[in-house]
DNA sequence: CATCACAATGGCACTCAGTGCGCTCAATTG
DNA sequence: CAATTGAGCGCACTGAGTGCCATTGTGATG
């Protein structure tokens, strides 16, 4: 009865796309915004999706789950584009990359995401929700340049130490770009923020640009130079981008 | 009648040790070890305490919160701590100090943090717990980070990134160590695990080792040039670390 | 000594998230 | 036309967490 366009949605949606679950997304989230998220409970959200109770939680694990529903298939995409890499990859460059690949899954929907951060900024519970997404994210990296660095003296610590910078220059750009409601250039300032921690880190950055221009810059450093300092006398060399 | 002795305890103790505080949290680990974490309830911890089910949320606001009963008085020690800076003290160093406090509060009680390690480990309500409080100090490290780097540029992103790398620094080294139950010296291998990051985020270098050698490397590079080449090239004038 | 104030505790009832189970109804398929 | 299957629904149940009030023990005060 009240899902009974449900095969023309499956019609026009191919496969991947359960309406219910959107239905639900949609009655949650209007309610939240509405009047909360603590103030609402789960008979609120069926009763004005018009479902059943029991159905929330076929869809959801939990309450929390519906203020996150695109990070599961973010998390699966993540891990298949490390699984791709070649070996002859750059890891730190790569899994630069896989960071751009979750910041491009929020703004791809700007105001959904903007939305949800206000919540998740209110709400602790969905906070700490949030954090354990995050870890699993940082975890995959993680687990990535462990691989890769397994050879290297140190090399599990200089993993997690990597994956938690990249993590968190990713999450800095992010921040940034959320608190401003979606306007401005995410992607630019993640480039910039990665580069910051791939510069610290001694790796490499992606190609692209226009390898034209041919102002010089001579720089003169020493041994034992930390390299940040070393792209940051070069980044001032260079002027401003 | 169950807690006659009440006088007793808190004579011993004097001020700081609210008895029933401490026999619950030795009821529920007792019941989270032998039948583990979901299998105990609020009614079988307060049932072995002889004390009122009421009581237990006089003293933990949540079921997760017994489990981590000396994490709310760290992250006050580390405020503090932070706060009786000197402004001429390095805050790179200030921040891997404060770290080494947190530290301390784990290795202090071996056995209760090994216990405690296995358990999040298993359950993922608990990790989730973990992870919201290391936000916290994470969080506390990156606030006293931002407020010393305000002048410089990127300031903000550079103290969250400092922030990250040390507590992901200070992690691995405990994981180690709890991996180890509590065997093998904990402090040590944090140093080395803070010195590794202090290296790549400031000009000092781990004291240690022999700061001569002044081999120069000149490179000439142009605009637009992607960083990750100046630094290849950097690395490859400097030859092996 | 009586009693009053006060804080700590216990007991009770309630809300709400989450689960297990069995039912219905529809579409599919032999 | 059965038989099967799977999605959705309803219901009852557990357990965490909360609000409210009665009780009890303690110390101060008349």
């Amino acid at each position: 009865m009240t899902n009974a366009r449900k095969a023309d949605a499956e019609a026009t949606a191919g496969a991947p796309k359960p309406a219910m679950r959107e239905a639900l997304i949609a009655a949650a989230f209007q309610l939240f915004l509405e009047r909360g998220y603590e103030q609402t409970t789960i008979d609120d959200i069926v009763t004005l999706a018009g479902v059943g109770r029991r159905s929330f939680f076929r869809y959801f694990p939990s309450k929390e789950d519906v203020v996150f529903p695109d990070h599961e298939q973010a998390l699966a995409d993540m891990t298949a584009f490390l699984q791709a890499s070649a070996d002859t990859d750059d890891p730190v460059a790569r899994v630069c990359d896989a960071a751009r690949l979750v910041l491009r899954m929020y703004t791809e929907n700007p105001t959904f995401s903007v939305q949800r951060y206000r919540l998740t900024k209110k709400v602790p519970g969905l906070r700490a929700y949030e954090l354990s997404v995050v870890w699993r994210y940082e975890h995959t990296l993680a687990d990535f340049l462990r691989g890769r660095f397994a050879a290297r003296r140190d090399g599990a610590l200089r993993a997690n130490v990597v994956a938690a910078s990249v993590v968190a220059a990713h999450n800095h750009a992010l921040r940034s770009w959320l608190r401003a409601n979606g306007q401005g250039d995410a992607e630019a300032a993640a480039d910039r923020a990665l580069a910051y921690v791939t510069g610290a880190w001694t790796s490499q950055q992606p190609a692209s640009d226009n390898p034209e221009e041919d102002d010089v810059v001579i720089v003169i450093t020493r041994r034992r130079t930390p390299m940040w300092r070393v792209v940051r006398d070069v980044e001032a060399g260079l002027g401003p981008e």
